[in-house]
DNA sequence: TTATACTTTTGTAGCGCTACAATTTTGTAT
DNA sequence: ATACAAAATTGTAGCGCTACAAAAGTATAA
């Protein structure tokens, strides 16, 4: 069974359940909107026959007159990875409780990106969360020209356009180097993502470095996998950190996801973790929780980036105009089994 | 309450593009929207201008006149599932390609689900996908009374709202029990997902005992675990499994995550799989291939069913009312290790 | 009764844009 | 130069709703 075509059927408006209730369109704009406005009975009457006849009002229109759309937007280029699923999941909690809608907006593409902003500020979305940073010229000057809120997540080393909402990137990968250094480990590599134009991805492996520089050490090896961040990717990157440096004893790589893809093909070599090779992660994914003897890694928390973000937004969209333009969520080290 | 900064700062308008580019406003519509209507030299200019001035067109003024949003929505339960991530990429994909923008909405709490779709429909979208089934009966009601196109996916055994896209759940899972079967285990059981309402998750429960029935055979163990359908459930699953039947042989699991947690714990034990046990999954997320002996699962086509609802939406909003309401995407087995 | 303060209901005037039709400006053939 | 089609540009009307203000109804006090 199938429903018409779309052409065929004509919407019910606002007018016609005024005409069906008795009363004037603005008692029934009012009693969707302001029920204080209306009597109980009056608006019973309207929302009883509204539901009858399947009419849901056009927000186009009321957010065309008020100006205000009350949609929020995030920008991500995927929703593959975990982190940023739970970003949204934080985000979506919070605005949804302040009555704001949440529009996802995928762009695999780079060179998509502004024109995906263009769109979102075309539909006159109060705000605009990105899940990393605006990486098109574009996209910013968009952002400046329109005036529309903006955050930004995740690293916050750098300079921001507008807000910004997350932790140092930087400091947390080093925090993890420095497990591994206390450990009394020397011979230590990275695996981290060929994806230069995103500085979060740039600033782990700089963070990883930095703890070595502090403790008068060098990296044994260094390899930058594909943009794909698969399993996959983290065995093929560990074969090719051994080929540098054979001798390897520990390992950090930039997701746990590539990490868990080291474990994999230990576990292929047969060889024990962390006696053999140490592993350390980045992300506190929830595998990197079951796999035996649990992954020891970074938590980032993307929950609370997320509702940071929502907050960071209202408050602006409300009109409060000193509000921090920047919220540091933290991080902090897992220490687990490898 | 006071101005928020957004009303102090008026947004540009199309009649200041024109003004400024000293032309009518229908001169910088056609320049955006129909270009073979404005002279090239007009046109370069008007761009010019409005590119300077920031401006971007107000779509939901737009779409008030012109009836069409050329926006598709679609309504997920969660973005960690990484079919569905699949899926709503194939959409996109398959949306760009003919114009028209996907937005995401994210349904945590079932009981909301109405809601959304209110708001969707509210904003007048060209048509909805759902990731699975709708579930609450005031869903389904407003999809009838305003007549909105809807796609549901996956599982293709219930009687459509509207239009399906998807595969049988039923048989995918009684084929990945056949093979279970056809290597000689007779002492077989499952881990299915204890979310009664979701067809597509009970459809695969029910193609496992099905073809335990077809073998003359019965199921030796079943356990549903906890919703979540994390990597930890798959342990415990497993070994509540192992209470009814210590001498289990194979276990199908309906999701690669309760697979691959099942893996984990037969990594603890130091059970060899599939020698000990062994492991079907469901799904082909890319963890089963990289998990030692690599899981044997089947293929789930979510990048298909995402491009196939977004043709059949099409098509039904261009007004073709004899396309088919149903399309069937198919599955396969994908025969690893385990 | 009349004045006063609500509460409830109703017009009016657009929000910013586009469908459509009308008009003006070009280009081309005679 | 004139006729006429084609290209380019412009005006008009109104999409469906809400801000705002005005009007009508109701309850209470003087």
């Amino acid at each position: 069974m199938s429903l018409p075509p779309s052409n065929e059927r004509k919407t019910v408006r606002m007018s016609d359940i005024a005409k069906a209730a008795g009363v004037s369109p603005m008692t029934v704009s009012n009693s969707f909107r302001n029920p204080k406005l209306v009597s109980e009975t009056t608006r019973q009457r309207v929302l009883e026959v509204a539901k009858t006849m399947g009419y849901v009002p056009n927000s186009m229109a009321g957010n065309l007159v008020s100006g205000r759309s009350n949609v929020v937007a995030v920008v991500t280029s995927t929703l593959r990875r975990s982190n940023f699923a739970d970003m949204i999941s934080g985000l979506e909690t919070a605005l949804a409780a302040e009555g704001y809608h949440l529009l996802i907006s995928l762009v695999e593409e780079e060179t998509r990106e502004a024109d995906a902003l263009r769109t979102l500020i075309g539909r006159r979305v109060d705000g605009i969360v990105v899940a990393g940073e605006l990486l098109q010229e574009e996209s910013r000057d968009l952002i400046r020209k329109t005036g529309t809120p903006l955050v930004e997540t995740w690293d916050l080393n750098g300079d921001a356009l507008d807000m910004t909402v997350g932790f140092s990137e930087h400091d947390a990968a080093a925090t993890a180097t420095r497990e591994l250094i206390a450990r009394g480990l020397t011979r230590l590599g990275v695996i981290g993502i060929d994806m230069l134009e995103h500085r979060r991805l740039r600033q782990r492996v700089a963070g990883f470095h930095s703890a070595l520089a502090e403790a008068g050490l060098t990296a044994a090896a260094e390899v930058l996998v594909n943009e794909e961040s698969g399993y996959a990717e983290g065995a093929l990157g560990l074969n090719a950190l051994l080929e540098q440096a054979p001798d390897l004893q520990g390992v950090f790589c930039i997701t746990d996801i590539l990490a868990t893809g080291v474990l994999f093909e230990c576990l292929r070599k047969g060889w024990t973790v962390p006696d053999r090779l140490a592993v350390m992660g980045y992300g506190d994914y929830d595998i990197g929780r079951e796999f035996p003897p649990g992954l020891s890694t970074v938590h980032t928390p993307g929950t609370e980036i997320g509702a940071g973000a929502a907050r960071l937004l209202i408050a602006r969209i409300m009109g409060d105009a000193d509000q921090p333009a920047q919220l540091d969520v933290g991080y902090h080290l897992i220490k687990r089994g490898t």
